[in-house]
DNA sequence: ATGTCTTTGTGAACGCGTGCACAAAGATAG
DNA sequence: CTATCTTTGTGCACGCGTTCACAAAGACAT
């Protein structure tokens, strides 16, 4: 942090990390969730459990925001709810569009959670002219002709791709060049993108295979013998 | 990512970082391409930016399983497929349930890129009796009461979690009781979990967050559009 | 065998993130 | 007002991950 002893921020926080960042949201649910049971006040260690976090990691990364708790009481909830979603950009309407509406592509649209911070699907869209016109979740499939109008039309800045692996660059591409600045991506796919997007990515199956490591070393560690099929260890 | 494995002990395992083993699958993913264009060797210089990342960092990865390159020529594609399959544990079959076959549940059931790497679906369970019986994707859904047997009978170490939030937990913990030690959670919650067992969450809402927090900066730097420094926003 | 050329493997430096530990801040009670 | 008690905010140290840069290793040609 900046060696400032300033009680508030003369500007907006630029310098938030990004790990901070990432969990933000997280704080975020936890916090609403105790607003809904009206609860006024909560300290960094209780947030902390309920977020799974560290309570010193939790303050420091309240700090960055600035100094909005109270010492020998802890945050206000309320507050901090606030102080968050705006930090987060979530006190305004974020609308999405959803690229691919297969088996993923429905399930996103059909997903509740969505719309209920601030982002709004603007529309549904899909390659498949059989498509066009059915509606997904109360809205209708878009063909994905219309997407450059749409972005436009709708100020666009985020983008969800659910298209099969070999139509994501392209699909990308086009979003990019209509003007979408922040991707998802659910394909399996290293997206290529200019200086100035942001792409993040979903994907499941590197989520197993990672949690298969995992399993691995843990079904190795015990009982089998010196020489079982478990790799690479370092003599040490 | 939030794994509960940051608790590690003093022992410095077997060597490879967590960071590593996160992009081992997507080192895997660029080289099955190339394998299935039958291209025998590879630098890390390409297959670094196939994969993107930078090629020093892939280097020093693939040194944590050893020397497996060959100055002056590159990696032998089929060898390190093999390597790394092996690393990541899968050479050998992962029996997995999925647990709320809703709309997300089924479209993960739907999956292809699930059963194509050593994972395989053991069973659907869902709490709604109405479900029962129904196939999806081919397999019956079970009721959840089953699961504790299919557990036991699959010897099923890998849980998927794709229930409501409010059930989450407690889906958690039967899974736990019943013997699974890694769970890949889609619910938007803080899983609780015993020492040794794994969870991975993939949570679409704090990914969106994570956007519009930069979209959002984005937007305020450079004062955008005639609207000034605050993006504009849909009429309600 | 010798030299040249390519590419790996890694030492070292650096920056970021984490967690400890504690002084300072403020609430609360007397 | 003073004392006590709670909890924040953060200085600091440490470890992990990233990146640079280069010596060593090996292929290949002559
Ligand atoms: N289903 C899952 O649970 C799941 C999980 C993880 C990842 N994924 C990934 O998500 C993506 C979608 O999966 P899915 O199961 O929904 O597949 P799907 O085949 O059911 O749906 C894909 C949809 O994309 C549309 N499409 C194809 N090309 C397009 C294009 N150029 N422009 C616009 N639309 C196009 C198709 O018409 C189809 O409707 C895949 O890349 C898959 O690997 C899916
Ligand atoms: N749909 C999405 O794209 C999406 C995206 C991100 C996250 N999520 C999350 O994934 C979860 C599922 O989403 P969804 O859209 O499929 O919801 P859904 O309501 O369509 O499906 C939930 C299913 O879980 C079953 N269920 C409820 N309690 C259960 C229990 N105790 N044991 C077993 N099964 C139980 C229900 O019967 C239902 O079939 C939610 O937590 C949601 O927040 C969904």
């Amino acid at each position: 942090m900046a060696t400032s002893r300033s009680h508030r921020p003369a500007t907006r926080s630029r310098g938030i990390p990004e790990a901070t960042v990432a969990r933000l949201p997280l704080y975020l649910r936890a916090l609403t969730t105790l607003s809904e049971r009206s609860v006024p006040t909560v300290s960094s260690e209780e947030l902390a459990t309920a977020a799974g976090v560290n309570s010193a990691k939790l303050r420091k990364d309240f700090s960055y925001l600035g100094s909005y708790g109270t010492r020998g009481v802890g945050y206000d909830v309320e507050y901090l709810v606030y102080q968050i979603s705006r930090e987060l950009g979530l006190t305004q309407d974020w609308p999405v569009v959803i690229v691919g509406i297969g088996n993923l592509g429905a399930a996103l649209a059909n997903y509740g959670g969505f719309a209920s911070r601030g982002f709004r699907v603007a529309a549904l869209m899909d390659a498949d002219a059989a498509l066009a016109g059915k509606l997904v979740a109360g809205l209708p499939v878009r063909h994905i002709d219309e997407l450059e109008a749409i972005v436009e039309d709708n100020q666009v800045s985020i983008g969800v791709i659910a298209t099969p692996a070999g139509a994501a660059q392209e699909v990308c591409d086009r979003l990019v060049t209509a003007g979408v600045t922040s991707i998802l991506n659910f394909a399996p796919t290293v997206l290529q993108v200019p200086e100035g997007v942001d792409v993040r990515k979903v994907d499941l199956s590197i989520e197993l295979q990672i949690l298969a490591f995992h399993e691995q070393r843990k079904a190795g560690e015990q009982g089998q013998g010196p020489d079982g099929d478990v790799p690479a260890v370092m003599p040490a």
